[in-house]
RNA sequence: GGAGAGGUGGCUGAGCGGCUGAAAGCACAGGUUUGCUAAACCUGCGUACAGGCAACUGUACCGGGGGUUCGAAUCCCCCCCUCUCCGCCA
C-alpha cells in the first residue's frame, strides 16, 4: 500500500510509477475520489459533533430531540456516500503497485535484468549430462510418478538419500541463518485472506493460491505470509530492529496459466520446500539489510559450492509488491544455463501498510517497518546441486557442510 | 464432535443508556525525599484522522457487522474469536 500523502502531493510519482511498470492505472481518478473523501469526511465530522452537541441537550431541552431527528437525514445520507467513496477507493489502492527503486532497469521481462556479477566455476562435463529428472529415476531419489498418482501432476517425492539431501541442506541452512542472528520458525502452513492481502499476494496473485474450502484460509505460497503477518497490528521498539526471521515450510502454488511451462522435472511445481529470510527494519536500513540478505543467499551457494549469477531484477519482472529485487540464477549443468534458485525483495512499506506493522522510537518518532523477503533456498538448489555434482555413472558427490547432516558423502544410482 | 465461560487501554480489571475515552491497580516516563539501591510520595501516561504556529479543538475507536434511541462499552439481533471441560486423536 502507497502513502496516501503521495497519492494526495505527489501523485505524478505514482502516475510515472505505474508507467514504468506498464500498468494502466488511473491515477487521478483515485486523486479525485481521495480529495472527495477528504470532503465527505469533513462535512460528516460536522455534522456528527453538532449532533452530539444537540444530543447533550435533550435532556433539559425537548426541542433538540426533534433538530437531531432531522439532521440524522442529511448525516445517514452523507455517512453512505462517505462509505462508498471509502470503499471504492480502499479497492484500488489495494490494486495500486509499490513505487520503484531508482537502479532497478526499466524492460517487461526477465531479458531486460541486469547481470550484476557472476560467481563460481562452471562445471565441465566429458560425458553426456543427465537433467535431475533422468537422475532422479536412475537414483530412485525424485519420484514424479507417483507424486502424480497421489496427489496431481505437479507433486512429487524426495526419497531415500533425494530426501536425506534436502532435510540436510534446509537444516544446514537454517542453522546458518541462525548463526547471523535469524529467529528460526515454524510457522503455519495456512493463512487468512486478511494475510495474503496484507502481504500482497491478494489480489496480485489470486490465481496462484490454494483455497481451502468453505473456510477464511489458503495454503501458504510462501512462510513470508505467515512470517511477515506476525507482526500484524503491532508496534515495534525501533531500537530493537532489525528483526530477522527464518522459517522452513512448504510452498503451495496452483501455477494456474503456466502448464507446459519448464515442465519437466520438478522445477516448476505445486509444492516445493524453502527456508526463507525475513527481515523487520527501520526504513533507513533497509537497503542494507536487502545487501544483508543477498550475502548470506551468496555465502551459502558458494558453500555449496553452485556457481551462480546475481541479477537486478527489471520492473516488468518485479511483481507489484517488490520496490527493488535481487534474484540469484544457479547454474544448472543440464538446463546448461543459469535458472532463478531465489529471489529477495525490498517491499519498503508496502506490506507494513497493509498489515499495520509499525516502529516506535524512544524518542517517539514513529513509522511503517520495511520488510525485507528473501529467499535463502528451495528444492531447486537441491536440483542444481544433483545435476551439478554428477558423474558419468549417476553418481552425486555432497558437498562437504552438507555431509556431517547426510552422513553419507554420495548418492550412487540403485541396483 | 458435545457442554460451558468470556471478549473493555501495554497488562490485570470496574463499568447505572447521557456527567465514561472509559474507575482502580500494575507497568512505564518525569519529579521530590534518601549516602547508593529499595521504599514512599507527587505528576504524567491510549491510538488514528482532520483543523491550528501552538496550548488545544473536533471526529472515530470498549472483538466485527447491523438494529433500537435525541444519545450505546452499557439494550436487541447476527457473525467471529479465545478459553475451560468431555469425547476423538498426531
Amino acid at each position: 500500500m502507497i502513502d496516501r500523502k503521495i497519492l494526495r502531493e505527489n501523485p505524478e510519482v505514482v502516475i510515472e510509477s505505474c508507467k514504468r511498470r506498464g500498468d494502466d492505472i488511473d491515477v487521478m481518478e483515485m486523486v479525485a475520489l481521495d480529495k472527495k473523501e477528504r470532503e465527505l469526511k469533513t462535512k460528516v465530522e460536522e455534522l456528527r459533533g453538532e449532533r452530539n452537541r444537540l444530543s447533550k441537550e435533550c435532556r433539559t431541552n425537548p426541542e433538540a430531540r426533534e433538530q437531531v431527528k432531522e439532521l440524522k437525514i442529511t448525516l445517514g445520507a452523507l455517512e453512505h456516500e462517505l462509505n462508498d467513496v471509502e470503499a471504492s477507493l480502499t479497492e484500488k489502492m489495494g490494486w495500486l503497485p509499490n513505487l520503484i527503486g531508482d537502479d532497478v532497469p526499466d524492460g517487461s521481462d526477465e531479458d531486460s535484468n541486469e547481470e550484476l556479477r557472476k560467481v563460481g566455476e562452471i562445471p565441465k562435463f566429458d560425458f553426456k549430462v543427465r537433467d535431475h529428472q533422468e537422475l532422479g529415476e536412475l537414483l530412485d531419489i525424485i519420484d514424479t510418478k507417483r507424486g502424480a498418482k497421489v496427489a496431481q501432476s505437479g507433486f512429487y517425492y524426495w526419497k531415500g538419500k533425494g530426501a536425506q539431501l534436502c532435510n540436510a541442506l534446509f537444516f544446514w541452512v537454517q542453522m546458518e541463518l541462525c548463526k547471523r542472528n535469524f529467529t528460526s520458525f515454524i510457522t503455519p502452513c495456512a493463512a487468512k485472506e486478511k494475510t495474503l492481502y496484507g502481504t500482497g499476494y491478494l489480489p496480485f496473485f489470486a490465481d496462484q493460491t490454494y483455497s481451502l474450502e468453505n473456510e477464511d484460509l489458503a495454503l501458504i505460497g510462501t512462510s513470508e505470509q505467515t512470517l511477515v503477518g506476525y507482526h500484524a497490528d503491532e508496534v515495534l521498539p525501533k531500537e530493537q530492529l532489525p528483526y530477522c526471521y527464518t522459517a522452513f515450510s512448504p510452498c503451495f502454488r496452483t501455477e494456474a496459466g503456466s502448464y507446459g511451462k519448464e515442465s519437466r522435472g520438478i522445477f516448476r511445481v505445486h509444492q516445493f520446500h524453502k527456508v526463507e529470510q525475513i527481515v523487520f527494519c527501520a526504513p533507513e536500513d533497509s537497503p542494507k539489510m536487502h545487501q544483508m540478505c543477498l550475502e548470506n543467499e551468496e555465502y551459502l551457494l558458494q558453500q555449496l559450492g553452485i556457481p551462480y549469477r546475481v541479477v537486478n531484477v527489471c520492473i516488468g519482472d518485479m511483481g507489484a509488491p517488490g520496490f527493488k529485487k535481487f534474484d540469484i540464477e544457479a547454474w544448472f549443468s543440464a538446463y546448461n544455463g543459469y535458472r532463478e534458485v531465489t529471489s529477495n525483495t525490498n517491499l519498503t512499506e508496502f506490506q507494513s501498510r497493509r498489515l499495520n506493522v509499525r516502529y516506535k522510537s524512544k524518542d517517539n518518532e514513529r513509522g511503517y517497518v520495511h520488510t525485507i523477503s528473501a529467499t535463502a533456498v528451495t528444492d531447486r538448489v537441491a536440483i542444481a546441486i544433483i545435476e551439478n555434482n554428477q558423474q558419468e555413472d549417476g553418481t552425486i558427490i555432497i558437498p562437504e557442510v552438507l555431509r556431517p547432516f547426510t552422513g553419507f558423502d554420495k548418492i550412487e544410482p540403485v541396483k
